[in-house]
RNA sequence: AAAGCAUCGUGUUCUGUCGCUUCCGGCCUUUGAGCCGGGGGAGGAAAGUCGGGGCAACACAGGGCGCCAUACUUCCUAACGGGAAGGUUCUGCAGCCGGCGGAAACAGCCAGUGCCACAGAAAAUAACCGCUCCGCAUGCCGGAGUAAGGGUGAAAAUGUGGGGUAAGAGCCCACAGCCAGUGCUGGUGACAGCCUGUGCGGGUAAACCUUAUGGGUUGAAAGGCCAAAUAUACCGGAUCGCUGUGCUGAAAAGUACAGCAAAGAGCUGCCCGCUCUUUUCCGGGGGGUAGGCCGUUACAUCCUGGUGGCGACAUCAGGAGCAGAUAAAUGACAGAAAUCCCGCCUCGCGGGAGACAGAACCCCGCUUACAGCGAUGUACGGCAC
RNA sequence: UGACCUAUGGUGUAAUUGGCAACACGUCUGACUCUGGAUCAGAAGAGUCCAGGUUCGAUCCCUGGUAGGUCAA
């Protein structure tokens, strides 16, 4: 199912505390990923977008990227659902590029970052 | 005829697939924030956060000083630094008059104080040159009068003409300008016209200030309610035993360690057993963290029409329900249609474009940004040359 | 969300009753030196973030905007 509802967004300001402060990251010009393997009660693997107000002073712009990168997660979320172990992930995708990106290359460098995760969490987890 | 400029209006539409959010209805022996169906889902500025109000908490006898804001008049409004109409000054069409527009922090330097660089004699109770008179030591002299002329400066003592005088001067007169008047007429008023005057030394209040009016402070992360886990004030019940040694103490007693007993908890459905604790266990419980709910979208609401008013606006009748998110939704892709731009083989075809910008408690304004399209004004008449 | 502050040569800072925009470092040229540094002498480099207004005159006063920053939570 290509949804993306509340429960796959990652809201709790603890639970973003304990991303940025622990997590892992990957990065991919104009992307970086932070991961995290969620508690054991986690019901869905989580995701936190973040576009920084320095760099777009806008809300449209922000907003703008913000959709693009929900759009594509949404499409391509399905690569993440077979982890070993049916563990479950906290994700953050912030934007770091000064300018508006375009959907098809964003998508290309989003799927590569989410091989390179597949492959970490394979190796983290032994 | 039209570019530009100013003001006002408008701010693309439709279909399919996949998604987000909210409300309503239905379904279920997987009762889940599940599935199915239907409705709503950014703006004219949502922006800047510059005024004002609602709302909320706190403060508050009354008065004065201070501080801040505002400043032609009348009206509109819940209120405003907003708006309407009018007045005055400046200004555009264009040389003049009318007419039509545009702009104005537009109260008071005739309340007081301060400041006005450089230049200039002098920058505000002004004699440097000049002009006139007087004196005798006859000079590059001294004294007195004089604001008409000179140059400086952003600004020089109201302007023009006449009288007057030794020379001059609002010293006097006429016209003009300014100022004043419990003045007259018109107007609700700002003000306009007229009359009167032993009136006439500039500018600056976005200098201090004066006068008048208004202003309590803080902002929804305000404020209210519910409340997990952990710890715990407090309350109730159970238990807090015996022996030895040490410490404090006058004693009662308190406290630490060790042993025995007992109780409680955990491992379990029960027993044994083991482990832990001994002021501990069980129950209640207030404040309150994470988190959640309310505040929060139904009203100074929008649309249509009537009535009153020059108008802002008021009022009446009928109709409508019009975002409600919260690490924060309102999207992505594809295809049509209309509009605009460019090119060409010009009934058409091909290619391209759609600005400024995203609600965060809610309203009313203001300011700023803005592609394209539409409307209005600029863009009238007379006289003179 | 609310409350404030700042903007001046390349860099860091001055400039008060509103009256010629100043200083240090840096840059450039010359001297000294075998050469460089240090030192000495000299020069260039701004019209004060932008647009209006008040005033004879604005870095300074007022209004609007732009950019950067601070504080509360």
């Amino acid at each position: 199912m290509q949804t993306f509802r509340k429960e796959e967004r990652l809201c709790s300001a603890t639970e973003i505390n304990r991303l940025f402060r622990e997590g892992r990251s990957l990065f991919r010009h104009p992307i970086k990923l932070i991961w995290l393997p969620a508690g054991e009660d986690a019901t869905a693997t989580k995701l936190l977008i973040s576009v920084p107000k320095h760099n777009f002073k806008q809300a449209v712009k922000r907003n703008r990227i913000k959709r693009i990168i929900r759009e594509i997660y949404r499409k391509n979320k399905r690569m993440l659902a077979q982890l070993p172990g049916n563990r479950k992930l906290n994700l953050g995708l912030i934007y770091i590029g000064k300018e508006i990106p375009e959907y098809n290359t964003l998508e290309s460098i989003i799927i590569q970052l989410f091989q390179r995760l597949i492959q970490d969490y394979e190796k983290a987890s032994g």
